[in-house]
DNA sequence: CGTTTCCGTAAGTCATAGCTTACCGTAAGC
DNA sequence: GCTTACGGTAAGCTATGACTTACGGAAACG
């Protein structure tokens, strides 16, 4: 149930900042932090729920700790939303041929 | 920004279950609502944030509403988890290369 | 070593989200 | 037409989550 993780993760706008400002590379907190409408140790937490949803993961770096995105939670919820999207789009086609005939009622 | 509803209205585990109990085809309020943990006007305010969400479309039927699931939603959701996912995957692998070098140092 | 930088955590506040019960409109059934 | 099934909405409660300030610890720097 890790991609249960994953979309409470990425609910939330600012933890999706902090994603997004991720994604042209690794940066340190401080670094992240600057620029974001919340204070550093609201950051800090959003890392947190972050590390723990598989979506990025971090390293030390002398004193400084340097986050960076980790493809595991992306791939789970990729998933997740791949198999879900092919059992749903059969129903749903089987759904719009009905109103179909509907309206070809032959 | 509609995959940020999308986000948020998945985030919820309920709602999730919605979802799921409509992946095999449509079905109405009452129907989804027997076998869910939840109350009955719970499902209704769950079914308005996904639909809100596009990711259900609901239909009359007589006295009853039959709900099923929007692709729309879900397509959104997946542009913006693709786009994500090639600009981070580069990002990621520059990263492993560089304790690759660690290890390798020549 | 003292100091400074960087960051995580604790404590507390406030808004929002999810649930319930109660109520109302609407379409079918007799 | 009255009643019954069905479902959306209102009102209210409670828990949780996102933020703040304040504090503490660890690594570099002089």
């Amino acid at each position: 149930m890790t991609y249960g993780n994953a979309l409470h993760a990425l609910a939330d706008p600012t933890r999706r900042l902090v994603m997004e400002s991720l994604r042209s590379g690794p940066r340190a907190v401080g670094d992240i932090a600057r620029g974001m409408p919340v204070s550093r140790p609201a950051v800090s937490q959003h890392l947190k729920v972050l590390k723990e949803a598989g979506l990025v993961t971090d390293r030390a770096e002398g004193t400084r700790r340097v986050y960076y995105i980790d493809p595991n939670g992306l791939a789970a919820l990729r998933a997740w939303l791949d198999q879900f999207w092919d059992k749903a789009l059969g129903a749903f086609q089987a759904e719009t041929e009905k109103s179909f005939e509907k309206e070809k009622p032959e």
